[in-house]
DNA sequence: TCAATAGTTTAGAATTATTATAATGTAGAT
DNA sequence: ATCTACATTATAATAATTCTAAACTATTGA
């Protein structure tokens, strides 16, 4: 989904009825300059404070489903106690900073191409992707 | 924590008293070859199998945590929906069967070194880590 | 235009994974 | 043998997610 506002052809597109909360939170997640991303507790606080009706728990759930469903977000699992899902759908690396917990895209120039020597027979490879955690610098250099 | 049986002496080195439990879980999961992937739920399955007496789930939880913080497990994230540990605590690379939901290690020599040419200000790198999703191969190819 | 229908929204219940609690048990020390 | 710190356990509590079923609504097409 890009960044005009078109929201209503492009859920009619994929078969998802251009509902009032559909395009809400299409708004709130694709109108923006950078890929988002964010927990479902980060969207529903979103939609909360900038929406005047609220949109059930369930229905966020159901939507952001439906949306990675039909390959409008992504999920990412980066830390096992918490969902990240993703407005950039490629096969993308991150850096994960540990002390915001948040998760930044690097685009194809930051991490140079990964060779892979090893193959398992039988099988293909799907995607390749690096998550580079980092943290604060400012130790007390001893 | 090595091949050899002397978890006794492990267990005690990092503070950890050396009960029935937490050997037997020891043996469970390091008298292995190679190093062991494996979801709480595998655990208890695999624990219950090769003992008379069950461990509770809250002992089996507790252990398993008491470990990862001496350094003994880390936790992995692969799918937000499964928590995995490793046995291997090394930032290391991982092949994720999407199939069997398995994970292989990597060792050095998979994957060639990881060029990082992006720098985050004020912030260092921690580790760097790879995943690589296989699926199986035999399509009908068209 | 308007009823039919397929799909959507909702609150709340149910489920699952995980963590907390508090009483009881026990390994290791003396 | 006794003491004490720590471990174990069953159970309760919490949190995240999914399910359910009833009410609602956008679209279709008569
Ligand atoms: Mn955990
Ligand atoms: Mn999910
Ligand atoms: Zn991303
Ligand atoms: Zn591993």
């Amino acid at each position: 989904m890009s960044k005009n506002c078109n929201f209503i052809e492009k859920l009619r597109e994929v078969g998802l009825r251009p509902t009032k909360q559909r395009v809400k939170m299409c708004e709130v997640l694709y109108n923006r300059e950078k890929t988002f991303h964010f927990t479902i507790n980060d969207l529903v606080k979103l939609l909360s404070e900038k929406m005047n009706e609220k949109i059930s728990l369930a229905t966020v759930y159901n939507t952001v489903h439906a949306f990675e469903k039909k390959g409008y977000l992504k999920e990412i699992s980066i830390d096992s106690h918490k969902s990240y899902f993703d407005t950039n759908t490629s096969a993308h690396h991150h850096f994960f900073d540990e002390d915001t917990h948040e998760l930044i895209d690097c685009d194809e120039s930051d991490i140079e191409k990964i060779n892979i020597r090893k193959n398992i027979t039988g099988k293909k490879i799907n995607s390749v992707e690096v998550l580079v955690r980092v943290a604060s610098d400012n130790q007390t250099h001893k």
